[in-house]
DNA sequence: TGAACGGTTGAATATCTGTTCAACTGTTTG
DNA sequence: CAAACAGTTGAACAGATATTCAACCGTTCA
């Protein structure tokens, strides 16, 4: 080990599958694709939101009621929400000094109750 | 604003509305599903493992060969790796020096593809 | 008009997380 | 056996992210 190992980036590829490789990589949706969903995966990937979301699917509830429910700070709350409203996932609705929020896309919905019923079928 | 405005912990609780709160709370599925339901979508949310789980949904590959797919080094392949068998999300076979990988769970790969759809529609 | 309240925001902080680097293990093969 | 290679691992570093804090905006209502 007296040489300076220098990890390669890549592969030195006489090894690699070439075929095999060739193939899968002309299968893999594109990067934006990719990226996209791991965005989107991001979102629900924090137990604040995902405890935001769930009582959501509930009713539609005000921040100070969300707060409590979490008992978290409005601002926290807030903060959170923002990120949800700019992923499109929550949508507002102003009345009076409260802003109210709900869900605002089904398809997200149904993503984000297979996998409770997916941990739900674990236990 | 000559005050120092404390800004209390939890929405004073007057305001709130206090049935509904109530209800939704019963409601909540528990604090450690909810977790796990982060905890899922965590390991998906982040694009290097996305690239690498839409790899294996094509064949089985080992760690080289994903490497070289993805442009990176094989010891920050490794490190993904590791996130995803401690999940659950994918399973390792060894053979001769190298380490092939595949998908283990069903489940998870169907809420992958719907969130793929989901964001195709989008488009 | 101004106090009170619901909600938002930006900066600061602490924590978490992904990649790199270097060293190491285990298997194959000359 | 020793070199070569596939893969793993822990420490270190850099970038991202959640919460707090303090200040602020807008609406209501006395």
């Amino acid at each position: 080990m007296k040489e300076i190992e220098k990890n390669a980036e890549v592969c030195e590829s006489d090894v690699v599958h070439e075929s095999v490789v060739a193939s899968v990589r002309a299968a893999l949706p594109d990067e934006d694709t990719l990226a996209d969903v791991a965005e989107l995966f991001k979102v629900f990937g924090d137990s604040t939101r995902t405890r935001i979301l769930s009582a959501l699917f509930e009713a539609e509830l005000c921040v100070c009621d969300i707060a409590s429910l979490l008992g978290m700070t409005k601002s926290a709350v807030s903060h959170q929400l923002r990120i949800l409203r700019q992923t499109k996932v929550v949508k507002n609705r102003k009345q009076g000094k409260e802003v109210y929020y709900s869900l605002d896309d089904d398809h997200i919905s149904r993503i984000y109750k297979m996998a409770l019923e997916h941990l739900a079928e674990d236990r």
